[in-house]
DNA sequence: TACAATATCTATCGTTTTAGTAGTCTTTAG
DNA sequence: CTAAAGACTACTAAAACGATAGATATTGTA
């Protein structure tokens, strides 16, 4: 499962997906928009400009938008920002490896195999689902 | 990531499912062999046994065995016992279904769709890794 | 029958994570 | 100058996680 914020930060970036190029969204209406905790969500959009997923403009008439487009982010992007590694364990993570502490030998480590290829293909569904492709099926 | 209660549980359902039909385990081997701390091990067990994976026999040359064949328990079976459902978003759960509570609408959610695609490959590959895979691939 | 090895049950505990909330400060268009 | 926006820092309640502790029940064997 996607935690809260995971899934909130899928939701403003689609958002904003959606505008753009054209313009750019307040944090106060996404949150209308989405039923999302106004102060929560701010702290979640902060994480994705820290990431540079996104950047913002104060003052009035300000707003958060896009930076790349939206087909070069997926919820992959997301999972790994505020949910961690995709794969089921550290040691067959690409991106946050870390080898795990009960693992006596991760060479001959009988859980590999099968974990490298449940990491492959669930890497490959979730990098499928750009923010593009979210807008696409409106 | 898997909790480290269903990669434990995991480990151990591979080690049972060695000797399947052949014997059977005691908690303390089976925790010594898998450098799990054994007093864990043994709630994972009973748990284990509530849902009726494995069964077990009390007093001297007792231990735990299988109850399924080796083929019919994968990693989803396990991810759903310890780590709750596979899907993204419980809206989208087939197996521990919840409307979200930030989803206004559930018909017209736009995250739905991509979230079902990815929950059936997800599902798939997890429950293609099956204990009998795990042995296999030693 | 006693005992040692096993599983069972119930409770507790420290730490981290999650999902927020609160309040103040900074920037900027009009 | 001011209202509306984002930025920053701190805090908190509740739940989940990863165990640990201790007492009880069962059973094969000597």
């Amino acid at each position: 499962m996607l935690s809260k914020r995971c899934k909130y930060a899928l939701k403003a970036m689609v958002c904003l997906a959606r505008v753009y190029q054209k313009g750019h969204m307040t944090i106060a209406s996404i949150a209308e928009q989405e039923n999302i905790p106004k102060k929560f969500l701010e702290q979640i959009l902060l994480e994705l400009k820290r990431v540079k997923l996104v950047n913002s403009k104060k003052g009035l008439a300000g707003g958060y938008y896009l930076v790349k487009d939206p087909s070069e982010v997926s919820v992959a992007d997301l999972h790994r920002i505020f949910d961690g590694p995709i794969a089921l364990a550290p040691c067959v993570s690409l991106n946050y490896y870390e080898p795990c502490d009960d693992c006596l030998d991760e060479q001959t480590c009988y859980l590999r195999h099968q974990f490298i290829q449940i990491r492959d293909k669930t890497r490959k569904s979730m990098s499928e689902a750009t923010l593009q492709r979210f807008i696409e099926n409106e």
